[in-house]
DNA sequence: CAGGATATGTAGCATAGGCTATATTCGACG
DNA sequence: CGTCGAATATAGCCTATGCTACATATCCTG
């Protein structure tokens, strides 16, 4: 290994400013990849009320592609998360803020696909990518995505 | 794995062709979720091998973050994976394919970032939401990116 | 070259999100 | 109105990612 010649080590001895942004990049990342499952089902339940009338739980597991004890599961952690709730084997239903938080999830995957699609994305691969994408599509980069639609119009 | 067909019943009325598409792009989500970390991790550890001769599992840590305990954890996945090699408290070492990953993932990064501050995105936005984006980036996709950026030149 | 600061290793704990296997309960219909 | 398949609930078990706490090892520096 070639000797690097700073004072401290190589190792951790400098502090360069741009060490805290990425660490906080990374964080903000982690951050989104915990809430994706959230988005996800609430999206996919209202999706489920609005066409059906109702959201059971094995619908819910079969458009997830998961076992149903699987999707119970996330269900009990959208419930503690005030985002659901349930009757026994009566189906899911959402609460104000699960109502809430689909309807900007789902406002944001479509604008997500439209933009991959008018970059020239083929329909199926904006479809498919879009699905783990919207996850981490901040405010800002959303509103640019707005923009930049709309003066192609 | 086994892939269920669950003839029509009450509550899953008619099989909508478009289900098992959607169970799909969300098992491809996941999996590109659960390679997130690996491809930071990789292209962290070529970056401080780069930049400074040796990536040190302390640096990692705070570039990342996270808590020295927990990039250990995940530097043993990369050992594991067959992607990096590490001498005890000497550092860690790509292997080759290691090595290749990172710059996949370094390249695909780089792209991402272009591709949004091209439609707008501020950069400090672009660079954010990059670091969670870039994973969910599939090789359609990423070529759509680079036409449209040499399109524009 | 001794000691203190730093880095590394390791153990134990928690949560999230997968799975299979095994009850129960529901509800459609013969 | 009883039966039986489908839906639901529950009980393990596993891996991945976090954390804190504590024990060692290394490396600077006086
Ligand atoms: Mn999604
Ligand atoms: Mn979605
Ligand atoms: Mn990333
Ligand atoms: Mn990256």
């Amino acid at each position: 290994m070639p000797d690097k010649r700073t004072p401290g080590s190589s190792s951790s001895h400098t502090i360069m400013p741009q060490e805290p942004a990425q660490a906080d990049r990374f964080g903000r990342a982690r951050q989104a990849r915990s809430a994706t499952l959230l988005e996800d089902y609430a999206e996919l339940i209202a999706d489920l009320l609005a066409t059906g009338g109702e959201a059971r739980t094995v619908d819910v597991a079969r458009r997830m592609g998961v076992a149903h004890a699987t999707a119970v599961k996330t269900i009990g952690r959208l419930k503690r998360e005030g985002l659901v709730t349930a009757l026994p084997y009566r189906g899911v239903f959402l609460t104000e803020a699960g109502h809430a938080l689909a309807d900007r999830v789902r406002a944001r995957h479509r604008l997500v696909v439209e933009l991959l699609v008018a970059v020239g994305v083929p329909v199926e691969d904006a479809e498919a990518d879009a699905e783990g994408i919207e996850h981490h599509v901040s405010d800002g980069t959303l509103a640019a995505f707005a923009g930049f639609l709309q003066a192609r119009k």
